[in-house]
DNA sequence: CCTTTTCGTCAAGCATCCTGACTAAAGTGG
DNA sequence: CCACTTTAGTCAGGATGCTTGACGAAAAGG
């Protein structure tokens, strides 16, 4: 990959970030969700527990109503995501888990607790809570 | 946006990174390349000085010869890039900077520098070299 | 009521990637 | 020098993940 000792922050950035990102394909294949594909990312993290109007997941993932309906779409016929009448709103639908989708979610929590187990051993508590807190300094915006 | 108090680490990482490409993209309108589109992150970091082959540029960006090709032909009709023939194979053609190219270029650095600076004010120099030392350690990997 | 807004869908299109098939040039072994 | 194989790039077709625009049905608010 050639040196990265000079290498820009911005970049670095993007590189960590594509490294956990495969890691996470890896663990749900490994774990038999193996038909999946990136939606993961841009759907997965802004469904609440007890569900949510297409339009306000929309909006929460920064995408049109229309392209998330897609994608939620794909995730119902695979099983991830239910949909069932609004009982408020005769127009809408709620966007839940289902088993399924919930031990999906438990899947990619897991991973994400085996990422930061596997940082602490190597840059150990402290580094690790200065980490965070500087990543944490750097989203709280200038 | 929420608490992000516990937001696990890879999801941080991520934040970062889309926020850092957002600054670029506006460092880049802001200078007047106002044609772009996200391909500067895909093409422009793998283009040496002296140019290079399509089937090498694809090679080094992880993509597909004739997805770069389009690539490419676009940032040539824009004028960022030029194809010229290979003296060393009838074959190839060198892709290389344009003077706009190298321009833009040169607002992209300049833009990482920015970053930089602002980021070594917000942390000081002691939690700025900790920083990048810990995510090149992310990044040698395990 | 009747008008306006909101929820979700359908349709069409664009951008960015892919695989497969092909031409032309370059290397390679008799 | 001549087939034979490999390599560089292009053409064609298709999948995915997004967009804008237009719409019908339900809700909200005078």
């Amino acid at each position: 990959m050639g040196d990265e000792s000079q290498a820009p922050l911005p970049r670095l950035f993007g590189l960590c970030s594509a490294k956990f990102s495969e890691q996470l394909l890896h663990a749900l294949w490994d774990a038999g969700f193996t038909d999946q594909r990136a939606v993961y990312d841009r759907v997965f993290p802004f469904v609440p527990p007890e569900g949510i109007r297409l339009t306000a997941l929309a909006d929460r993932a920064g995408m049109t109503k229309q392209a998330m309906s897609e994608l939620v779409g794909d995730l119902v016929s695979m099983g991830y995501l239910q949909r069932s009448p609004d009982p408020a709103d005769g127009r809408a639908k709620l966007i839940a888990f289902t088993d399924r989708g919930w031990a999906a979610v438990e899947t990619v929590l897991a991973s994400f607790r085996d990422v930061e187990a596997s940082l602490l051993g190597r840059l150990g508590e402290r580094r690790m809570r200065e980490l965070r807190r500087t990543l944490m300094e750097l989203l709280d915006d200038a």
